[in-house]
DNA sequence: GTGGTACACTGGTTCTACCAATTCTATTTT
DNA sequence: AAAATAGAATTGGTAGAACCAGTGTACCAC
């Protein structure tokens, strides 16, 4: 346990606080606990706003975003819908939800890993069929720059979710690019879930990197995916172990509060 | 409210004037063309509204939008910077894109189809897989609706788009529900390029898709995959065929709206 | 150099008034 | 009585100004 006494804390990454993301969390609570129904007209802006404290203005903002997500439907001169969320809502609505660590209905939360997993292989196969000699110089690079244990960026996610962008660009599709991005909150929700918070994994995921990495370069499609596949093997197993000794895990939940 | 017998018209999804969506296209523009570039910081709220003739208010929700497909970021005391639209950009933003029939860059466009294809193999094997008997049901019943040939619904995508959704609700997996959802423009683009506008084609369809039924119901997932397979290759065909006379044509093409 | 401090930015929020689209209702017309 | 019509009433959309709250910078004292 090599412990860093004195920077535990490195960056702050979520200081924003609009007042229209609050009302947004508040207006999706209420739809997601099933308060308003599907269908149903919820007041007016004005009567809205006041019912949340806040500004017509403010309100508004939060509206695109809800609506965004495919949450509502807002009509001028008509009113502001309630939609289905659990069949027309969108991944920004995920991400939202799993952003601020919302309890996740767990039906949709292991699909949210099945997808991962399922959208890794596919993005690592199409990478090995068509990455460049620069492209692996990338992959190698941010691969090799693989965080020490412990290190925030490791256990936020981030590092891993660069990686996998890397991969993404080397795909030459942008359209898996967008949808990497647009999981990302996804994948970092996932992370703390995870192993990587374990000693010795890192060494283990780095190398697993560099073997990706290599198949990739040698075009080999499904030794690739067999990779991606050991690790989230790896990743599944190591949490099941965990999972009986909840105690040995480190790094802190993800609702750490401000102090 | 009913639809109107008279006009074959249906829905008008509406060419929703905001203002605000108005300034976002314009500012979108300016990004995508390079005109600003990533890292770049543009000018002030109330200096960007008085250039693009809004204000402030309207523009300051377009910005909500813009920060939400990835494009730019928005702080406090600082200014508005531009990110790196294809390295951050997610499908939001190209939902939008494909939304307003912008042009796309043709390497994001293949990757948009490419995905499409491979994210529906998937769905369909996951639905082959737990699809229970009332997502049978309600498989057949959507699969027996095909519109007739030249109705809107079919040549909007409306339909198709609505198909697929049930597939991913019969897979159980609700991320995939919502990623269909993100796509929706996606599959919207896509339509009016594909087949199905040509006479014929639709009883074609219609039998892929019963066939597509009976084998999620047998739960065999490579025959379904590969009836999905099927389909894009007859509708990949059909492009090549009208791309020689593509006077056949029938179908209006999206660029209606007014500016 | 270090640390404070005032000031000039920039975005965030609030208000108020008014425009525009839709719905509802009472009236008129047939 | 039924249909068409005109006109509130209601709802979202825009406008514009004022003020609050973070950031960055230059200047100053130590």
């Amino acid at each position: 346990m090599q412990t860093n006494p004195s920077a535990a804390f490195v960056f702050r990454p979520v200081p924003k606080n609009r007042i229209s993301e609050d009302a947004l969390a508040q207006l999706v609570d209420m739809i997601v606990s099933g308060e308003v129904k599907p269908g149903e007209r919820l007041p007016g802006e004005r009567e809205l706003a006041q019912s949340l404290s806040i500004t017509r203005t403010s309100l508004r903002e939060a509206l695109r975003r809800l609506e965004n997500m495919g949450l509502a439907a807002v009509r001028q001169g008509d009113g502001i819908y309630v939609r289905d969320f659990r069949r027309e809502a969108n991944l920004d609505f995920i991400n939202f939800q799993a952003g601020r660590g919302a309890e996740l209905e767990p039906q949709l939360l292991l699909g949210m890993d099945e997808a991962r997993r399922l959208m890794s292989a596919m993005v690592v196969s199409l990478a090995a069929r068509r990455a460049d000699a620069s492209d692996i110089k990338e992959l190698r690079r941010v691969a090799g720059e693989c965080p020490p244990d412990g290190s925030p960026e490791l256990l936020s996610g981030k590092w891993d979710y660069d990686f996998y962008l890397t991969i993404a660009l080397a795909s030459k599709n942008g359209a898996f690019v967008c949808l990497i991005n647009t999981m990302k909150g996804m994948f970092a929700t996932f992370r703390p879930m995870y192993s990587l918070l374990d000693e010795g994994r890192r060494e283990s995921i780095r190398d697993l990197n560099l073997r990706l990495v290599d198949a990739i370069e040698s075009g080999d499609e499904r030794a690739a995916s067999a990779i991606v596949e050991e690790r989230m093997r790896q990743d599944m197993e190591d949490l099941a172990k965990r999972a009986q000794s909840p105690e040995k895990r480190k790094g802190k939940t993800r609702k750490a509060g401000a102090k």
